[in-house]
DNA sequence: AAATCTGTTGTAAACGATTGCAACGTATGC
DNA sequence: GCATACGTTGCAATCGTTTACAACAGATTT
């Protein structure tokens, strides 16, 4: 009792039952007569017996965990997002494994790995930059995209990004600006993407340029940010204001730019994406999008759940909305 | 084939040999003869058999996976500490389950449910607050400390904060300052503890005065910060300089003083703890106490690795060293 | 030529739970 | 009083591996 843990078959030995009851008392305490589930609770607590959730695992065939594949761990970005997965998973008994896609050499053999190994009942995909056609497999578990997606038919929880652009370039029209640029994510990505269709929309609305002069690539590190405030500042005939992808670009931007002795509206008015921690507590304050991350954590698990019970690999997909942090960063352009 | 997953016995029967030497051939390929090897990988390609990883798990009494308790998910300070980690396991075959102390009802009771539910080979644990007696328990797996640590002897992986401490306080005397504060962490928080009998130490050293009015109470929120500097503001017998026992407070404090048009560091000098990510870019750069996160978490799997093979429970604790990192927040006191 | 060893393979018993099915006792319906 | 139904329990198969042990063939030793 001491040395060793106690299995389901100490258990029936100690409630003089068969290790069929003591089984249903745990998972259906209804279908036991309430003597004997006394006796067997009696005798679970004597022993201190735990279920064996492997063993248990194998015999229900599934895992008990889900896992999440970001494109990178390190990136803060996600940890809200896992806090609210994780508090819908808890609930509902299954773990939380977390992989990153960009840590080993081919991040399709990294998603086709988790596919097949079973070591997960499903799926949430952060990364879009994945092939889809690497989901073509016989009896792969449910897949869900977040954030990210790699195919518009997969079922996803994602939110409105060409939406979140119209906020920003409506607000940076709204406060005077005509001259408006775009600080781009990494080339390619779905987000960046569809942000920038939002830009380039809105702008169109409003009756104002796109020049592709005033697109700065980046890849939403703050380090790009600065790059792009280098090219920006360089510029004679440039941007009184620009929207970022990301608020982490719009941070490096904006340090780069008051590094430089320029001030921020007064010289030049910035918006991000995202709305991370710290944006707020920045000199100025950063007017940005936010993304509700924990919500999106919190969704993600709970339809990914829902695919999971009904055994099914397709389901609905969800776009959630953005919201504009008007703060300090965007002020009328200089006359 | 496409039905169903293919298992060991499909792959036997393919290759003509038992479900031993599958298994062998795949475990300890040297055992087996050359020709049967091929013949049994060549099943396998043929099948696209993977292994089941929860039987296998409940065979040689293993989960495959170890977790990571934090006091909170969402506190992005551990994301790279996660990232560091996952490297590591990955490469050592193991998963790896995140899940946060602080959010359920009990913390304690979470550690329980995790030291007995058998769902990990082992477990890191970065919140200092729990109970060690929990940890009283017959056939619980190896647990290793991480960051923070709630009974010295158990093994675990930490910085040198009394060091750090030492080395902001040694900075801020060299630039001149004698009119120095502490912005402390959350009561009882063995980190803040740490820092602060650093800073006094230090403070000694030099023949400062430790004046408990320059001691200000915080929880490493940048809200907390922003709070300590509303009443460092209020005094006119006011510290020059303050160590901050997080970068998010320091953030949170420099904040709140520019926007009272304040200047940093003409009017406070300020010095954080951790470097995390995005101090560099603000204006000014914050100095801080860098902690080598990502190092932090590879140690960390890589000594609980270690005494989950000596199917060990208990180990070598092991300190990092932190490193200054001098930037542009503390310059000379206003003379 | 018998005995021993080595290398390779198969047999079958675990690992610890869940669950379909059968069996039992008792209550109900006719 | 017999048949049926219901509520409760046990038997035993099953999930898919791993591995101790035995078995066997061929090589080597005595």
């Amino acid at each position: 009792m001491d040395g060793k843990i106690a299995t389901i078959q100490d258990v029936a030995r100690v409630a003089g039952v068969s290790t069929a009851t003591v089984s249903r008392t745990l998972s259906k305490p209804s279908v036991v007569s309430p003597t004997t589930r006394a006796a067997v609770l009696d005798a679970v607590e004597q022993t201190g017996y735990r279920i064996n959730t492997t063993a248990s695992n194998l015999r229900r065939q599934r895992t008990g965990s889900v896992i999440a594949l970001v494109p990178n761990l390190a990136n803060p970005f996600f940890s809200q997002i896992l806090a609210g997965m994780s508090s819908v998973l808890t609930e509902a008994g299954l773990g939380l494994l977390v992989a990153d896609t960009q840590s080993g050499t081919d991040p399709d053999e990294r998603l086709r790995h988790f596919l097949v190994s079973g070591v997960a009942d499903g799926l949430i995909v952060f990364d879009g930059t994945l092939s889809p056609q690497v989901l073509d497999m016989p009896g792969r578990p449910p897949v869900l995209m977040a954030c990210e997606w790699m195919d518009r038919n997969l079922p996803s929880v994602t939110v409105d990004n060409q939406a979140g652009a119209r906020l920003a370039v409506d607000h940076l029209v709204q406060e005077g600006h005509s001259r408006i640029g775009y600080i781009a994510g990494p080339e390619g990505n779905v987000l960046s993407v569809a942000r920038q269709q939002g830009f380039t929309a809105a702008l169109q609305i409003h009756d104002l340029p796109l020049r592709a002069d005033w697109q700065y690539e980046g890849d939403y590190s703050m380090d790009s940010g600065m790059v792009a405030a280098r090219r920006w500042m360089a510029m004679t005939d440039r941007p009184t204001a620009l929207f970022c992808a990301s608020d982490e670009m719009a941070v490096g931007f904006v340090g780069a730019v008051q590094r430089a002795g320029l001030r921020v509206p007064d010289d030049v008015s910035v918006i991000g994406f995202d709305n991370i921690e710290v944006v707020q507590h920045l000199t100025p304050p950063l007017t940005t999008i936010r993304q509700p991350r924990n919500q999106i954590g919190v969704r993600a698990a709970e339809m990914l759940i829902e695919m999971i019970s009904a055994g099914s690999l397709s389901g609905p997909s969800e776009v959630i909305d953005v919201e504009f942090m008007p703060r300090s960063s965007v002020g009328p352009p200089r006359a």
